[in-house]
DNA sequence: TTGAAAGCGCTAACAG
DNA sequence: CTGTTAGCGCTTTCAA
């Protein structure tokens, strides 16, 4: 005689001969559970038409077992390879993962606003987004964990990139390689709500070449748009001044790479008659030779998954900042 | 100190000097409890910010607010398109995106167990993974709200893509430019858990050849590994054969992408030496130059995005299947 | 990998 | 009217 009764995890469990625990496992952390103990848990689960009381679960669950990421441009590759470095440090523990693309400032400030009150979120990952003071304050009083990569505030950890180095590190590497005519290439379109690190590169570059004696002239520094005609554009600018660059620095692989793809068109060797470096290290990159500096993406987001899971774990963890180093990857480009 | 947990009854209750059940009264029942004693607790109630726990959840009960994605690969520029199709037709919506990377067969299996049952969804995007007969009844019988993409099951609706078609369009556009001597590449390593589409498109592409005569020998149909080597390898075993292909079909564009870097190595031309058609117009796509078949990636996420709100929205709506249709696009490659 | 047992935050029965 | 106490159905140590 079927029980008239929702059925509970103990019935799951009679009928399929483990306990509840056991049965908690399959339906909070599958992996942890043998394959077929697992299956014929689930064929009871589907037996009974089983279905877990919210409100017991909310009660005897500690967290709500999810990380958000708050990001702007996440299709990006950059952003990409960053997610990927959560969602692989995540892999094997209870959280999911979720995903808050920002794609303006009011979406930026909706979201700082909701998520820690809606406590729909164990911890939260910041990425290359500004945090204001209301906001922060906010994820304090909320107990919201929270990480910042790329931007910095006293009370929160986070994960920084030192540009300003990338960009030394880039005029050293040229100079060391004999180029002694610069061009830098930033990005056009800039939106107001994410941050800007491509000035400090340029900073950095800019610094190491004078240091050298090696003046950048503003007809070197350009930001186009990203479409192919302006970067063609910039391109031709360049080649036909009396004293052409011979060394280009971009302050993204991604634009690195439409600058190459510009030069082959205009007929112009790379390395040869102009050289190119760019600044991520994103996996296309590699496949297509370009010489760049590798800033750590999938370490600086895997990181701050775990500096989350940290501080979930024990939240008297001090607040730490993070300075991820830089490295040139010289492949053909440059 | 303030409190690191959200309060509970047992906060509330030492704060207004009564136990736990007079609050659990106020909060049930606040006739029976006298005036004064209740307006103490309620005090207490507003300075703490208490909210019962399992109000919270019983409220969001209707509808969590929440679409899911399970995906492998899921920082392969295609699939992260897709998901970008799927955030931007979310971005507006009180739906927020939860991710679920698929790395194995296990992973697969257990997401599918246990999303449906914890009811922690409104709805589901399954990409490129297959569903199995238990798998789908439970959604079903769950009530969760499925899309799937590329895969095929009678009860649910689904975004197809005809890879056979794929490999026709391929020959037919390589064959109308007047190439003669074709090569295929597909992908070497493959994982057991996803869907394999490579083999549709090359046999899509062989029938077409074979149908004008045009035969495709073995050592034409090469599946490397990934690495930069291999395919290497590849290209010169292609180049030294006796009457070497003059036109190559990769399944996809990261191949496409990392073949013509490594003909461009070893001085191969392309188009003119190696004619290189790609599968997918994933943005570097473009970037670069390649001539390949666009499937509509971005497009594919938010047309499932869409329906499942469609179905949230009116459960009625019958179940459809939606083609959609591919296009050469023509660039510098081939 | 699994089970026993101790909670989780809250409600309700029962005393007083 | 209020406090004590025993669950509710589920999760999560901890040991085995």
């Amino acid at each position: 005689v079927p029980n008239s009764r929702n059925p509970t995890v103990y019935d799951v469990a009679r009928r399929a001969n483990v306990s509840i625990a056991t049965v908690s496992r399959v339906l909070n952390a599958p992996d942890r559970v043998r394959e077929d103990t697992r299956a014929r848990v689930m064929q009871a689960i589907d037996q009974l038409g089983f279905v877990p009381k919210a409100d017991a679960s909310a009660r005897a669950r500690k967290s709500v077992g999810r990380i958000g990421i708050l990001t702007p441009f996440f299709t990006f590759p950059s952003f990409v390879q960053r997610m990927r470095g959560v969602a692989n440090a995540l892999a094997d523990t209870p959280f999911e993962l979720a995903i808050y693309p920002v794609d303006s400032l009011g979406r930026l400030d909706g979201y700082l606003s909701m998520l820690p009150v809606t406590r729909r979120l164990d911890g939260l990952i910041v990425m290359a987004l500004p945090l204001n003071e209301a906001a922060g304050n906010r994820l304090l009083a909320n107990n919201l964990e929270t990480i910042l990569i790329e931007s910095l505030h006293p009370d929160f950890s986070s994960i920084q990139i030192d540009d300003y180095s990338g960009g030394v590190l880039a005029a050293t590497y040229l100079l060391r390689k004999g180029y002694c005519r610069f061009a830098f290439l930033g990005p056009g379109e800039l939106p107001t709500y994410s941050l800007h690190p491509e000035d400090r590169r340029l900073a950095g570059f800019q610094d190491t070449l004078s240091r050298h004696g090696i003046p950048l002239p503003d007809e070197a520094v350009r930001y186009p748009a990203l479409s192919h005609p302006d970067v063609h554009q910039e391109i031709q600018r360049w080649m036909s001044l009396p004293e052409p660059p011979t060394a280009v620095f971009a302050a993204s692989d991604d634009l690195a790479i439409r600058l190459l793809r510009a030069a082959r068109e205009q007929g112009i060797q790379v390395p040869e008659d102009l050289a190119i470096i760019g600044f991520d290290d994103i996996d296309m990159a590699e496949q297509i030779g370009l010489t760049t500096i590798n800033q750590s993406l999938d370490e600086s987001g895997r990181m701050a998954a775990e500096m989350v899971l940290a501080r979930l774990g024990d939240p008297e963890r001090p607040v730490q900042t993070v300075h991820l180093s830089l490295q040139v990857v010289e492949r053909e480009t440059a």
